[in-house]
RNA sequence: CGGGGUGUAGGUCAUCGGUAGACCGCUCGGUUCGGGUCCGAGAGGCAGUGGGUUCAAUUCCCGCCACCCCGACCA
């Protein structure tokens, strides 16, 4: 990609209410674009690092015998009507007179496999999209990370006994925790309150983070968490921590089923209820906390799992076409005709892993930079290129 | 939803009871070319919106709207 070509530029201030670190550089950066409160645009950019994301979060998904698929976003009144969730989670959901707008689809996905479950031969079910989720925030905050539309994964699995369920609940727990490491994030995984979904506690992976706007308590033997909400120890046999929420996942036992009539016949020829749960990362909330945890001053320091491009290519004195050519797609080019500091910033800015310079100073070589280090080092394209 | 703050050029901000100015960005010309170079010229604004006070309102007062922050709330 050539810097020239790239919608939008670079901005060299930050919107001027903007406090949180991924709404400033974000923005800077020309990754998002606000709309209104809590309803951004991905920006080309922006869309890159998501995608980055989802296709780490769909290995790992497919790795659990995951499938996907893709699900409205438009629901009726009626299935909501079912679990009593039209009127308990009115104040979250955006509502018209006869259809509500999704932000989470437990009922549309029991809907769908009441229709398609016979038999225990059946289960598990495990299925997943990734989709849009809206909720009626009170208050849009911190820039991505808390909207009132966002991107999320949303998995549902179904089961036909409660020892099984566990044992993918499990699962996904240890698949939640590779996609993290590899998205570069140490979580902590923190049991919880299920708020409108649940009665029972759940998981949550949280990132400590200062901006965060939930308050865990670290147990320093085990390393996990429990949410403020819930805590009912000793403070001071814990840390208190800020952080942000990533990822949840939550177990619902039978409930929804049997008040949505989703069974299946057994071994023993008897009508049972599945066991049910659910499981959630938001991707845009995602790169919104890995902003909040890698940055500096001059910008972003993406992980390289997520990074829009690998390399960031600076050329000066007219140089740097014929490497560009050489690089692949996975270069962002700086072709501009502008001074080399603007250059760099806007590198830093953008916080790609590897600067790359071509100029009439490094001659036939190239030089490069990681971004989170200050050491500067000749290669030769060859070397590059391996 | 309660409290606070802010709305002036594309962006960030000054100004001020007498219909607006800087910097950045943008366009043009020159200059420069390893950390947002420098010089010159130019384009660009119904001062969020509705009302009130006044000879006169961007400025003072009130309503509304929007955004940001704190709280409440919260997959």
């Amino acid at each position: 990609m050539r810097y020239s070509q790239l919608f939008p530029k670079t901005k060299r201030d930050a919107p001027k209410d903007a406090v949180a670190a991924n709404h400033k550089l974000l923005v800077r950066g020309g990754y998002i674009d606000q709309l209104m409160a809590g309803s951004w645009t991905l920006l080309p950019l922006g869309w890159r690092v998501v995608a980055k994301i989802t296709q780490i979060i769909r290995e790992e998904m497919n790795a659990t015998g995951a499938q996907e698929m893709l699900m409205p976003l438009l629901h009726p009144k009626e299935v909501w009507e079912e679990t009593g969730r039209w009127e308990s989670a009115a104040e979250v959901m955006y509502q018209l007179d006869n259809f509500g707008l999704a932000f989470t689809h437990e009922e549309v996905v029991l809907d769908l496999v009441r229709k398609h479950l016979e038999s225990y031969l059946d289960l598990p079910i495990k299925i997943y999209h990734f989709s849009t989720k809206f909720r009626n925030e009170a208050r849009a905050t911190g820039g991505i990370l808390r909207g009132r539309e966002f991107l999320m994964k949303d998995l549902y699995s179904l089961h036909a006994s409660e020892e099984d369920f566990w044992k993918y609940y499990e699962e996904v727990k240890q698949a939640y925790l590779k996609i993290f490491k590899r998205v570069g994030l140490d979580v902590i995984v923190t049991e919880a309150a299920g708020g409108v979904f649940t009665g029972n506690h759940t998981h949550e992976f949280q990132v400590a983070a200062s901006s965060g706007e939930d308050v865990i308590y670290v147990d320093p033997k085990t390393g996990t968490g429990i949410n403020k909400e819930i805590f009912a120890g000793e403070e001071k046999d814990y840390k208190k921590v800020q952080a942000i929420e990533v990822g949840n996942i939550f177990s619902f036992g039978t409930y929804y089923s049997e008040k949505m009539g989703v069974d299946f016949t057994d071994k023993d020829g008897t009508k049972k209820p599945v066991w049910f749960g659910s499981y959630g990362i938001g991707q845009t909330r995602l790169m919104g906390a890995i902003v909040e945890i890698f940055h500096d001053d001059k910008g972003i320091i993406w992980p390289g799992s997520v990074a829009p491009f690998k390399y960031h290519l600076v050329g000066l004195n007219g140089k740097g076409e014929d490497v560009y050519k050489k690089l692949g797609d996975d270069v962002l080019f700086d072709d501009r005709d502008v001074s080399a500091g603007e250059k760099f910033a806007d590198a830093d800015l953008l916080g790609c892993p590897i600067r790359l310079v071509v100029s009439d100073k490094t001659g036939d070589k190239i030089e490069a930079k990681r971004r989170d280090s200050e050491a500067i080092k000749l290669i030769d394209i060859a070397s590059l290129l391996d």
